[in-house]
DNA sequence: CGATTCACG
DNA sequence: ACGTACGTGAATCGG
């Protein structure tokens, strides 16, 4: 018989520091576990063992002991992350079936050395697997030592056998305890004999093979003289080592080797729990199923693929109540799945005029179709001039209103999430000429299918999902009309002047050659003044200006330190403006004219399903950080224009966010500031500093103004004290005297701490949600961090609700108006329109309307609306 | 590919 | 005693 005899918390230990932090969603940390399972799967695999035994340590504690580590809050030098890890393994052994060893007073070492031991007399091999080399002395009759070396999160073993252990130290594996009494293991606490190293200690084992033999020949010649008086100077060091060092073979245990049951998995024990630590890949790659009557339901439904016309497939979609698509973004062919029957249709097998009339009508939404992802398909439909409608169902964006803080909802990952599946890749399809006519297509057609199968399973998850959770209203008002809409915004793109960015790009240029130069000039020498670690050298070393900051990899160089280091040296100046125009050049001037289009507009990609608050994001350019706050930088608004013809209109909301803080914390105080007056920040102002507002200083509104942005992110009185220039005494006094005026805030505050950490999420005024394992976290930074997330996000993501219902609302307004201005842009709080001229008023009033009408705030809403040739002007 | 910096709301 | 404002995306450096 096998043996497998694995040291539990030395390989708990190796994947925990060798993986990075996973945590689940409920902010349980699962690293160590995940790491130690795969290892265990792939010896169990390669190694074919006949039982497998885990053993553990249980050191005993003093009562002094466990006083401190209820101080510390963890066990002694073992991270809170790995010691809550530690019954979870016990769980996961106990379902796979593998039966682990304790016992009090014992190492888990001990536990290895004594099964070994009864293993080989038994006549049985025993193979230990251990991170720690200590083990490796109990290499030989029929034991051998798998050691484990963690790499990149990857765990390698090699196999110890005496043979092998000999070639590479030199002497027998027993020796290996006297090996190490010499040398010691501070880590360990092991003395070993003083002045006596690693190298020295080899040798003298490989010369003699053991202390006792070192010292019975210690006046050897081979032994220096230094070493001699060591050596004997600390014999007592030696003597305890060896005593230390040596594993016991003998615990009484209760268990014999015979009494070991083999393996035997609980699977839906296994499948629940593995599904609580969220270990996907482990549950498909052991295959298991979920317990009892979902079990029925999972299996893949067989699925018939046919390549027909379009005269069957509408014949065959007629009536139906949900049918799935999947197609190449470029929809050169199409996928339809209802029913259990899977009909493919080819571009190349129609006409063009038939295939395109069958898109408008297939896309008309006469038939309820499902997608993952469907703005791809949109935006294709909108350059053959084809207008969609809705799609009837989503399942990325149902994920993603599921859960909006993974990374990614791409079918792969999703599929991966809810089926537990891994499918074949979207390249297969998505490839130039995965349907031309010579082409194997025969794969592309069958993953097409493959894909809808899944995305038809992903649905029957999903929808329940978006009821059970009362999202309905956000996601067939909200979120799934806002996908159309988005598309069509990026179909019409924006208009940009490439003429006028290149001579600014131009004007840039030639002031930046000037900065360039002087700072050389100053600093003595050329270098990069892009990089951050030459110009820290420059700057702190060379020139010794004083460290303001650093990072974790050396000195900080941003912004607010190089100002504070304005007056002591004329290059910093100049490094300052170095940095904002190289900034508008290459990040504006060069990025925005490597996105402008054939047809003279930027095509940005509005993402709908990235921010974990509900916020759009733009991208391939990002549109939504085009510079405003400098003189400089807000010329490059110029560049964006409406078309001839046209203006631009843009509407922006008034403190969005601080009204929807009022409602939510329905602050008295501050709705009736909102209803008094039109300077928040004064009004503000004017309540903390209990003056009459007629009174309040410039100095005393920008106070105001940053408490009123802090409150927002979860202020603290060190971060507003840096904002704004004032000690931390004074900024906390400021954050004091505000909730002391708005105390509907304060008591929110609370609140909203108390419920998130109780529910384990937050939510929008429209049902958005927000899981917030951080708040669980052990780590106390982390858990702020999630602190100040549940307060922003129900503030931000309000917001991020109320400008898509405002989106929806105008989007549909122009069409009902049969007008011919368009939404283009989308920055948060502002919407912009490209607006034939005789249609401003109109689009102004439009924008106007329908925004402040997307959201009864009790702090009601209100837009501003200005017009303009370009961006520039039509900001107001 | 992570870290740093900086542009926006 | 320690670290410190929410949410994004892009360019750049350097290991």
């Amino acid at each position: 018989m096998k043996l497998m005899a694995i040291d539990g918390n030395s390989m708990l230990n190796r994947a925990f520091y060798g993986i990075r932090l996973l945590t689940n969603h409920e902010g349980l940390c699962t690293n160590a576990v995940y790491g130690f399972v795969t290892t265990m799967l792939r010896l169990q695999e390669e190694y074919q063992p006949d039982r497998i035994v885990v053993c553990f340590d249980v050191k005993e504690k003093t009562f002094r002991h466990k006083a401190y580590e209820a101080y510390k809050g963890t066990r002694k030098g073992m991270p809170e992350e790995l010691a809550q890890q530690l019954p979870l393994i016990r769980e996961v052994l106990t379902a796979m079936g593998i039966p682990y060893l304790e016992k009090p007073g014992y190492e888990a070492d001990d536990l290895l050395g004594t099964l070994s031991r009864e293993a080989n007399e038994r006549g049985d091999t025993c193979l230990i697997v251990t991170g720690d080399k200590d083990s490796l002395q109990l290499i030989g009759g029929g034991t051998s030592v798998l050691l484990a070396v963690t790499r990149r999160g990857q765990t390698t073993t090699t196999e110890y056998t005496t043979e092998v252990f000999r070639e590479q130290y030199g002497f027998d594996p027993i020796h290996m305890i006297d090996l190490k009494a010499l040398m010691g293991d501070t880590s360990d606490n092991i003395p070993g004999v003083s002045g006596i190293g690693e190298k020295t200690a080899m040798g003298l084992i490989q010369k003699f093979g053991s202390v006792q033999a070192v010292y019975d020949n210690i006046d050897d010649p081979f032994i220096k003289k230094g070493q001699r008086s060591k050596l004997l100077e600390d014999r007592e060091g030696a003597e305890q080592g060896l005593f230390l060092v040596t594993i016991v073979r003998d615990v009484p245990l209760e268990t014999g080797i015979g009494d070991l049951p083999p393996m035997q998995m609980d699977e839906p024990a296994l499948y629940n729990l593995f599904t609580r630590l969220e270990f996907k890949n482990l549950i498909t790659r052991l295959g298991l199923q979920p317990p009892e009557e979902i079990a029925e339901a999972a299996p893949e439904k067989e699925i018939t693929c046919k390549e027909v016309d379009a005269d069957t497939l509408f014949a065959a979609l007629e009536g139906k109540e949900r049918i799935v698509l999947t197609a190449p973004h470029s929809l050169a062919a199409l996928c339809l799945l209802t029913e259990g029957i899977a009909y493919v249709l080819r571009a190349d097998q129609a006409g063009n005029a038939a295939w395109r009339d069958m898109l408008q009508k297939l896309f008309s939404g006469a038939y309820p179709l499902t997608v993952h992802d469907g703005k791809p398909y949109l935006l294709a439909l909108l350059e053959e001039g084809i207008e969609p409608a809705d799609f009837a169902f989503d399942t990325a964006l149902g994920a993603y209103l599921l859960d909006p803080a993974e990374s990614g909802y791409s079918l792969d990952k999703v599929a991966m999430s809810y089926l537990h599946r891994e499918l074949p890749p979207a390249s297969d399809y998505e490839a130039e000429d995965a349907f031309s006519p010579l082409g194997g297509s025969e794969t592309a057609q069958q993953t097409l299918c493959a894909h809808a199968a899944a995305v038809g399973q992903l649905a029957e998850q999903i929808v329940p999902k978006i009821e059970a959770e009362g999202m309905h209203d956000l996601y067939y008002n909200i979120e799934l009309p806002l996908e159309i809409i988005l598309a069509s915004m990026q179909h019409y793109g924006l208009l940009t002047n490439a003429d006028a960015l290149r001579s600014f790009g131009d004007k840039l240029t030639t002031r930046i050659d000037e900065l360039t130069a002087g700072i050389y000039e100053q600093a003595g020498r050329e270098f990069n003044i892009n990089s951050t670690k030459i110009l820290g050298q420059i700057l702190f070393e060379e020139l010794e200006l004083p460290v303001i900051k650093k990072t974790k990899t050396g000195y900080s160089t941003n912004i607010d330190v190089l100002e504070a280091l304005k007056g002591y040296h004329p290059i910093v100046g100049m490094v300052i403006e170095y940095r904002q125009l190289t900034k508008l050049r290459s990040t504006y001037v060069d990025g925005m004219l490597k996105a402008i289009g054939a047809d003279g507009r930027i095509h940005s990609t509005f993402q709908q399903m990235v921010t974990a608050t509900g916020r759009l994001s733009s991208t391939d350019p990002n549109l939504q950080n085009i510079p405003v706050r400098t003189e400089l930088g807000s010329e490059l608004r110029h560049m964006f224009m409406a078309k001839p013809g046209c203006v631009l209109v843009d509407a922006d909301y008034s403190q969005i966010e601080l009204r929807v803080l009022a409602d939510i914390a329905d602050d008295q105080a501050m709705i009736e500031a909102f209803q008094s007056g039109v300077d928040i920040h004064a009004v503000t102002a004017s309540q903390v500093f209990r003056v009459p507002l007629e009174e309040v200083t410039p100095q005393m509104r920008r106070s105001s103004k940053a408490v009123n942005f802090g409150i927002v992110y979860g202020i603290s009185g060190f971060s507003l004290a840096n904002d704004i220039g004032v000690s931390v005494k004074q900024a906390s006094q400021y954050i004091n005297n505000y909730l002391e005026v708005y105390h509907g805030v304060r008591d929110y505050m609370e609140r909203i701490k108390e419920q998130a950490r109780e529910e384990g999420y937050v939510s929008t005024m429209f049902g958005r949600k927000r899981w917030l394992p951080e708040l669980k976290s052990k780590n106390n930074n982390i858990r702020k961090l999630g602190e100040r997330m549940a307060l922003n996000t129900p503030i931000q993501g309000t917001a991020a609700d109320i400008i898509k219902i405002a989106m929806v609302r105008v989007y549909r307004r122009l069409k009902a108006e049969h007008m011919r201005s368009r939404l283009i842009l989308q920055v948060h709080d502002e919407l912009i329109l490209e607006t034939p001229e005789e249609e401003i008023e109109l689009a102004k009033q439009v924008l106007k309307e329908e925004m402040e009408a997307a959201c009864a705030l009790k702090a009601p809403l209100t837009v501003e609306a200005a017009c303009g040739q370009d961006w520039y002007a039509a900001k107001g």
